[in-house]
DNA sequence: AATGATCGTCAATGATCGTGACTAAAAATT
DNA sequence: AATTTTTAGTCACGATCATTGACGATCATT
């Protein structure tokens, strides 16, 4: 019983980083110029390769199901971020292509979450930060193959 | 400028490490006798004292809206969690007061989450576990703080 | 007593997610 | 070559969840 009485638990803990992050994120993304996309954008553009995914790899990546690519591909598009295209190799697919505002978009995303990385990397000194990193990796792929694990002992739909 | 390039970014890992550590923590506790709790119920649940709290309180310090509280309570109600019963000490409050079955699922979800933390304090080492809890901790804290001063920042309502 | 603030709830809306069914095309089988 | 099976994307529907505004009842303050 080592960690009892001893503050918030994992789960509080890394819920409330994640809000926040997100709020930084897209708080300042919509400081930026891109006040439109949301955290649910994330499931395509941060999946989005620069020559165009089809929507069942980007289902894949994300995790999320087709209908949901596909809806939120309609928005995107609507929003000027990604354009459909159909794929040469696969006469059923299309490819879903960022627009250079979609690519700007990630491009300052990515340089958000940079920044506030390098705010902590700063405020606690490049080795401590480092090493929190590295473990919260750690513990995050050894959880998700627990979850995994514990999915595949679970009985078959 | 520091950071880039190694892996993904703080806000992927802590989503993926917070969606994991629900995953086993509603799944176990399924096991233990509360398949009907989701996550969704912590907002009552993790919030609630032993002698009963207002359903203001809750939507305090859940960060919740009161009709959230009011819907997850009226659940809860129905599951047999929590019973609603008048505030002596107000006519227009009600406490909403955890039954013995509420006590127990509380219970075994701190024990849930104490078992997952000292997994890994035992696969790290306490001292190196400590190091990133504390560290976690303390980012949380920062970037909290960090949002809060961004939305003060802004136009009041 | 009167005014404004607070407590919990009702109602309506929008956003998000999940499932099954469908068409068209590719891949596999006979 | 013809047939079956699988795959890609979309349509339609319902379920869940969050947000907002309003309301009667009660409290606190003047």
């Amino acid at each position: 019983m080592g960690t009892t009485g001893r503050g918030p638990d994992l789960g509080m803990l890394t819920g409330q980083l994640m809000r926040a992050i997100q709020g930084e994120l897209f708080h300042t993304l919509a400081e930026q110029g891109h006040p439109d996309v949301s955290p649910r954008h994330g499931t395509v553009l941060a999946f989005l390769d620069p020559g165009g995914t089809r929507a069942t790899d980007l289902s894949a990546r994300s995790g999320q199901h087709k209908q949901i690519v596909g809806t939120i591909t309609d928005e995107l598009v609507r929003l000027g971020y990604v354009t459909r295209r159909p794929d040469p190799a696969d006469r059923r697919a299309k490819l879903i292509v960022p627009t250079d505002r979609a690519l700007d978009e990630v491009a300052k995303a990515r340089a958000i979450l940079a920044a506030i990385e390098d705010r902590y990397e700063q405020a606690l000194g490049a080795d401590r930060y480092t090493a929190f990193k590295d473990t919260l990796q750690q513990i995050t792929r050894h959880q998700r193959a627990w979850n995994e694990a514990a999915a595949a002992a679970r009985p078959a739909t």
